[in-house]
DNA sequence: ATATACCTTAGTAATATACTATGTTTACTT
DNA sequence: AAGTAAACATAGTATATTACTAAGGTATAT
């Protein structure tokens, strides 16, 4: 199975939180958690990844928290869904025993990968009249 | 989760078989699983699938086998992937809370969904060549 | 000191995956 | 007509993954 699951889902909502997050002002994991609906324990879980992941930096104690680790014009999509997902769309081991079948899946891959080439900063100015365009 | 499982890539892998069929003549499971190395009775379940979906007939009975249902010119890998695994990518309940994510999800499966957007006729020429340019 | 918040590890119910196994029906061959 | 080859259908299953929860440990502000 190559694909997405909700920890990369999660990933990218929590860091478009943090990148919304005014004057990049630390927020706790409750706070991403209340705007996010993810559940706390499993947030702390994801934030862990992204701390390794050296995308995220924490305070521990009170009043402590997190905050990106650089900027968001800095940080692509595609960098924190395989934080925690691994390198996307790694093609099956057998894909049929044709080369060009195997092409077209290692393409597949890379150009998929290209669609989450996005920075983090670039997501609003993308998105933010999307339901009104389509 | 969202993504592709062995069974849309081997459903791709069997269809294109098909197509490669000299006079587009029938072929039989065990042709077919002997050429793309997958296991016999998991190939009959796919191609039950595929018939479902009319992108295969079939003949019964001795000396039967498979055929495309169209002209390999008239189908293309999103039918066959999506007759498999259900609409590719479908966005994540809780995409974090956001409008933004949302529509960055959504776009994301667009995109996706667009690249498989290829005829099965296609892929020869398209990736003949593919391992020779990179 | 004590409360608060990050950090770490273990456990788990539910589900999906990738098959295998078994038998039935259809149609060709002898 | 009988035998055989092939598609068709359904049930079962070992394994892995997902999406958490639980429980406690560690660091820091007040």
């Amino acid at each position: 199975m190559v694909g997405i699951s909700t920890k990369g889902i999660y990933a990218v909502a929590a860091m478009y939180t943090l990148h919304n997050s005014p004057n990049a002002k630390l927020m706790q994991i409750k706070e991403i958690a209340a705007m996010t609906q993810i559940s706390h324990g499993y947030l702390e879980q994801i934030l862990a990844t992204l701390k390794k992941a050296s995308l995220v930096k924490s305070i521990r104690g009170a009043n402590g928290g997190y905050k990106l680790s650089r900027s968001s014009s800095e940080i692509n999509v595609l960098e924190i869904v395989e934080a925690l997902e691994g390198r996307l769309f790694v093609p099956h081991e057998n894909s049929g025993a044709s080369i060009v079948i195997e092409a077209f899946w290692l393409d597949s891959q890379e150009k998929i990968r290209e669609q989450f080439n996005v920075k983090l900063s670039e997501l609003d100015k993308s998105y933010q009249t999307y339901f009104y365009e389509i």
